[in-house]
RNA sequence: GGCCCGUUCGUCUAUCGGUUAGGACAAGCGGUUUUCAUCCGCUAAAGAGGGGUUCGACUCCCCUACGGGCUACCA
């Protein structure tokens, strides 16, 4: 058995949305498994849709969320220049093959003409198809003579190749997901292979680069089911079955709301990233956002693309990218389309958020802190994260909601102080910030226990001065174990902040 | 229109002929003698319809319906 290659063959008219990212993932996942290479091959053969910076964009998503390449344009590698545009020269001598062969031939209809054929045929009940029937009527060097075929051509007339189909017989492969897939000839085009521009059609174009490349599987979505049997009549007519790469066509990622394949608008309009980096168009200025400005941790967006399609046997939901390369297997990938759910893509974030140890959120966060004039360290930082961690689906939610771990409260929740904020409620703080003052660095039990006597002490519920405490502390109704809070904080600066309550607070009018 | 692919809770899915059809997200309710954005518990929620095959079908086959993809000198 010959070693694994995949490729992930993207072409650079854009920024590349999660569905790509998808299939770049299961392409990885599949190669690693296998010790297998993983092969980035940029399929630019239609200049009119280059995109600037799309290539470059592709590269770095992909860098981001973890999938590494054994060879590309960016890294090199044994067959290079992996750019189709770079590649242009070597495309012609395959056509030329066919030509020669039998297997295409010339054509020189323009465009009107071809409407017109399409429209005839339609009219007629008729698919639009560029076949064995239509082809006889159509001008090319099947209909016209070798002595006019080789006038046109040496006048410099434009003209395409086509793929010449045999009138009727049944093409099938096996699809690794879908199984057996069965076309017949005469339900499909004579595909044009070479453009008038003198650049390959991608049906040339990937199978001559994924037979030179050794390409072993050939992963992509279901949007390519229906070329895939022109592609196997290449491999045929190119003698080269018996090397023929396996096929495997993932299921569509969906919108989420209505039906159809997820797209670019969508993001817009429901609010969530489509793009795994932020995107901005070249020509028109217009921003799509992307998950890592969102602050998605690029794990949990693989663990999450993973899970749209593939899914284990046993419960488990949340994966490392090694774990993923382990389990991974083609066999368990469903057929149908997946719609995409942004509400678990949060959920798995919150998920890997805590997988990470506090100190790597810390370090990853402490920037923007110092950029938001909070002063810290990531020593306290790292607590604060481990407080605040469970309570946020992302990082950069830990600092807007932990602020009171830096400063005094700047303000209290007005609805608490309404309702709790009571005058047995002050006095018992009083109380409580004068014990605690004494203490040196005690522990959130410690606290606790303080707490706890001095509520029996003065015959008070501690529901009726606990959240008190935390308003005076944090200024906030909400937020972290409460003594653990207080411990972090310090038992100084949170005598401080019980006396500036006290200080500021208007008393509840009903106590 | 034609061709191809698909169809289990609202969503992602497990089940590879015999199960009380399981889990997760979301939802609802309740709990942690204090909050909730976390956590815990509970509840509700599914085999598109019709025919076969079989002792037995969500699972295999056929038809219909519905959904999706493709139908460019785009990938």
């Amino acid at each position: 058995m010959s070693k694994v290659r995949v490729r992930f063959a993207p072409s650079p008219t854009g920024p590349l949305h999660i569905g790509g990212v998808r299939t770049a993932l299961f392409n990885y996942l599949f190669a690693k498994q296998n010790n297998g290479d993983m092969i980035l091959r940029i399929e630019d053969t239609d200049q009119a849709r280059f995109v600037e910076g799309a290539e470059q964009y592709i590269v770095e998503a992909l860098s981001w969320a973890g999938i590494k390449f054994d060879e590309g344009t960016h890294v090199g590698g044994p067959c290079e220049p992996y750019r189709q545009s770079d590649r242009k020269a070597m495309y012609r001598q395959y056509a030329d093959q066919l030509l020669n062969s039998g297997h295409a031939y010339y054509a020189f209809d323009t465009a009107e003409e071809l409407d017109e054929m399409r429209e005839k045929l339609k009219a007629g009940g008729m698919a639009p198809q560029y076949d064995a029937v239509s082809r006889m009527s159509m001008k090319n060097s099947l209909t016209l003579s070798e002595d006019e075929v080789q006038k046109r051509l040496a006048a410099g007339e434009p003209y395409v190749i086509r793929i010449k189909l045999p009138r009727k017989e049944e093409v099938r492969f096996h699809d690794l997901i879908r199984g057996w897939v069965i076309v017949q000839t005469s339900a499909m085009d004579d595909k044009v292979l070479f453009k008038s521009d003198g650049m390959p059609t991608y049906h040339l174009a990937n199978v001559v680069d994924d037979y030179n490349m050794k390409i072993t599987h050939v992963i992509r979505g279901e949007e390519w089911l229906p070329s895939a049997p022109l592609h196997v009549m290449l491999y045929q007519f190119f003698g080269w079955l018996d090397v023929m790469p396996k096929f495997a066509h993932l299921p569509l990622i969906l919108k989420p709301d209505g039906n159809g394949k997820l797209s670019k608008r969508d993001g817009d309009r429901l609010g969530f990233p489509v793009f795994p980096l932020e995107w901005k168009d070249p020509s028109s200025g217009e921003i799509s956002s992307g998950y890592r400005e969102r602050g998605y941790e690029p794990e949990a967006v693989v663990n999450m693309l993973a899970l749209l399609g593939w899914h284990t046997s046993d419960n488990r939901e949340i994966f490392s990218m090694e774990e993923l390369i382990q389990l991974f297997s083609l066999e368990k990938i469903s057929k149908n389309g997946a719609k995409f759910d942004p509400e678990k893509a949060k959920w798995f974030n919150h998920q890997h958020l805590l997988l990470k140890t506090n100190e790597s959120i810390a370090e990853e966060i402490i920037e923007e802190c110092k950029a938001n004039g909070i002063d810290t360290d990531v020593n306290y930082l790292s607590k604060v994260v481990g407080l605040m961690k469970e309570k946020v689906n992302f990082k950069h939610e830990i600092l807007a909601k932990a602020k009171f771990f830096f400063n005094v409260p700047a303000a209290y929740d007005e609805q608490v102080v309404a309702k709790k904020w009571t005058a047995a409620a002050v006095d018992f703080l009083a109380d409580f910030a004068q014990r605690i003052s004494v203490l040196t660095c005690p522990m959130a039990t410690d606290l606790e226990q303080i707490f706890k006597d001095l509520a029996a002490e003065k015959n008070v519920g501690t529901g009726a001065v606990m959240q008190p405490l935390r308003l005076a502390i944090s200024g906030e109704g909400g937020g972290p174990p409460l003594f653990e809070m207080l411990s972090l904080i310090g038992v100084q600066s949170c005598a401080e902040r019980i006396g500036l309550a006290i200080q500021k607070l208007p008393l509840n009018q009903n106590s």
